[in-house]
DNA sequence: CCCTTTTATCGTCATACTGAGGATAAATGA
DNA sequence: TCATTTATCCTCAGTATGACGATAAAAGGG
């Protein structure tokens, strides 16, 4: 049988070939998280068509013919926040859906990224529903979101509570410089717990490679000035932060 | 602009529908390990067509019109494995990929798995080039298998190996019931280290959970019998079994 | 200017876990 | 009987961690 009212780009050749296979949908949704405001936030899109009209969503959109999904997540992200290029931060694939009524519309398969970024990440300013914002992740939980976004949702958090643990990936959600205080703060935030302040000091700074001292001080604030770090260059963490579970 | 000859069965109401989206064939791969002739194998097919004919390839094959992806890579498990059902089985979905020249037939995007089985499961028996066989890894790695799946082979190796260190899933590797030392070896053959008996014995035993006794003893064999144990109701280690990087 | 509050940083101590390796137990085969 | 092999138990030192005391260095109020 032929199908007609298949609207491409003219250019694209491979679609005039005859296909011995079902045609699925391929999207890439993003998981973004940042701290602000001491919680721990989430990028999030309200969705103006239906289905779902209304609801909450994570941002995302269709990979292109050409592109690489690794390029696609990254071209989506780019699209809704301000984020200079790949610069202080880190993007990972999390995993894929694809149960096949997850889009009433049509069958789709979900490539869904996990990204961290520092506080000075901002959403990009638009005036229509769509335009992403920053959504606090413990109200964003207990909402109903569009399709399966809140299983990627919860995926992602629990991949991104695991990561802290065995890689420095901490320090992505704090702008450069940051203090020990403030990199302890992502562990409490997106573990949800207290952690004691000297161990936590002790086991950063034990820990080789995971932060290096610029030398400078923080100077207003209240108590005493902390020292400031950059980023070390170790990725992986031997032996992890430990995380009560 | 429109494009015809977009072959399809006629019984696929979906395909009629006019698509704003570029379609993509999605298919599962799958990376199985198992232990036999104290080595590590990976389930491999030859490809009997072009492209990459004759090459080592990963068993898989394009998920169907209203299937699971989960549901698609049991499937293609138990198509070329005879392992009965679920029981004794591990399946986790291990990444996505989609490069758009990764097929050069058409842009596929292959969701693949991982899984593990215990030395009884056997490839399916067949008489064509395309049944599927055990081949062992450290050979596998060094020849040009088809596609991207030498990639896909890579991440699944460490994936494994990073999953030996935190959960019980050695003993998955395992036939029912197993030994100390039967658990030794697969961790000593997925990480290609040697493992202190002493210290790892002391170690599994005092991970609670992650083996039971049975009660009985090896009566073959060089040595002292060994005692019998069967898997434990625990799926994650804390603390993990190290491994030296 | 003194004192309280706040936060950063260092130190102490008991406990847990690991790596190295000695010693014993229980089987097989010469 | 004895050497060999493998399983299992044990000791000991080094390392990491949790709990928490103590000090340092700032701000702010009187």
């Amino acid at each position: 049988m032929t199908i007609k009212g298949f609207i491409v780009k003219s250019t694209i050749v491979t679609y005039t070939r005859p296909m011995a296979f079902p045609p699925f949908a391929v999207t890439v949704d993003l998981v973004v998280f940042t701290i602000r405001d001491d919680a721990l936030h989430v990028l999030t899109i309200r969705r103006g068509e239906s289905p779902f009209k209304g609801r909450k969503a994570l941002p995302g959109g269709f990979v292109k013919v050409n592109e690489d999904l690794d390029t696609a997540a990254a071209r989506e992200l780019l699209e809704e926040t301000n984020i200079g290029s790949v610069d202080r931060l880190h993007l990972e694939q999390l995993g894929t859906y694809g149960t096949p009524k997850r889009d009433p519309r049509m069958r789709t398969v979900s490539v869904a990224y996990l990204a961290f970024a520092a506080d000075l990440a901002t959403p990009v300013a638009g005036t229509d529903a769509a335009s992403a914002q920053w959504s606090p992740l413990s109200a964003t939980l207990s909402t109903k979101m569009a399709f399966d976004h809140l299983t990627i949702l919860q995926d992602g958090l629990e991949r991104a509570r695991a990561k802290l643990e065995y890689t420095t990936l901490a320090a992505s959600f704090c702008s450069n410089p940051f203090t020990i205080a403030d990199l302890r703060h992502v562990y409490e935030l997106v573990w949800d717990t207290t952690i004691d302040p000297r161990n936590f000091h002790r086991k950063v700074l034990a820990s080789e490679g995971f932060v290096e001292p610029t030398g400078e001080h923080t100077s207003a604030g209240r108590g005493r000035p902390a020292q400031l770090f950059r980023p070390g260059p170790a990725t992986q963490l031997h032996p992890p932060v430990r995380r009560q579970h």
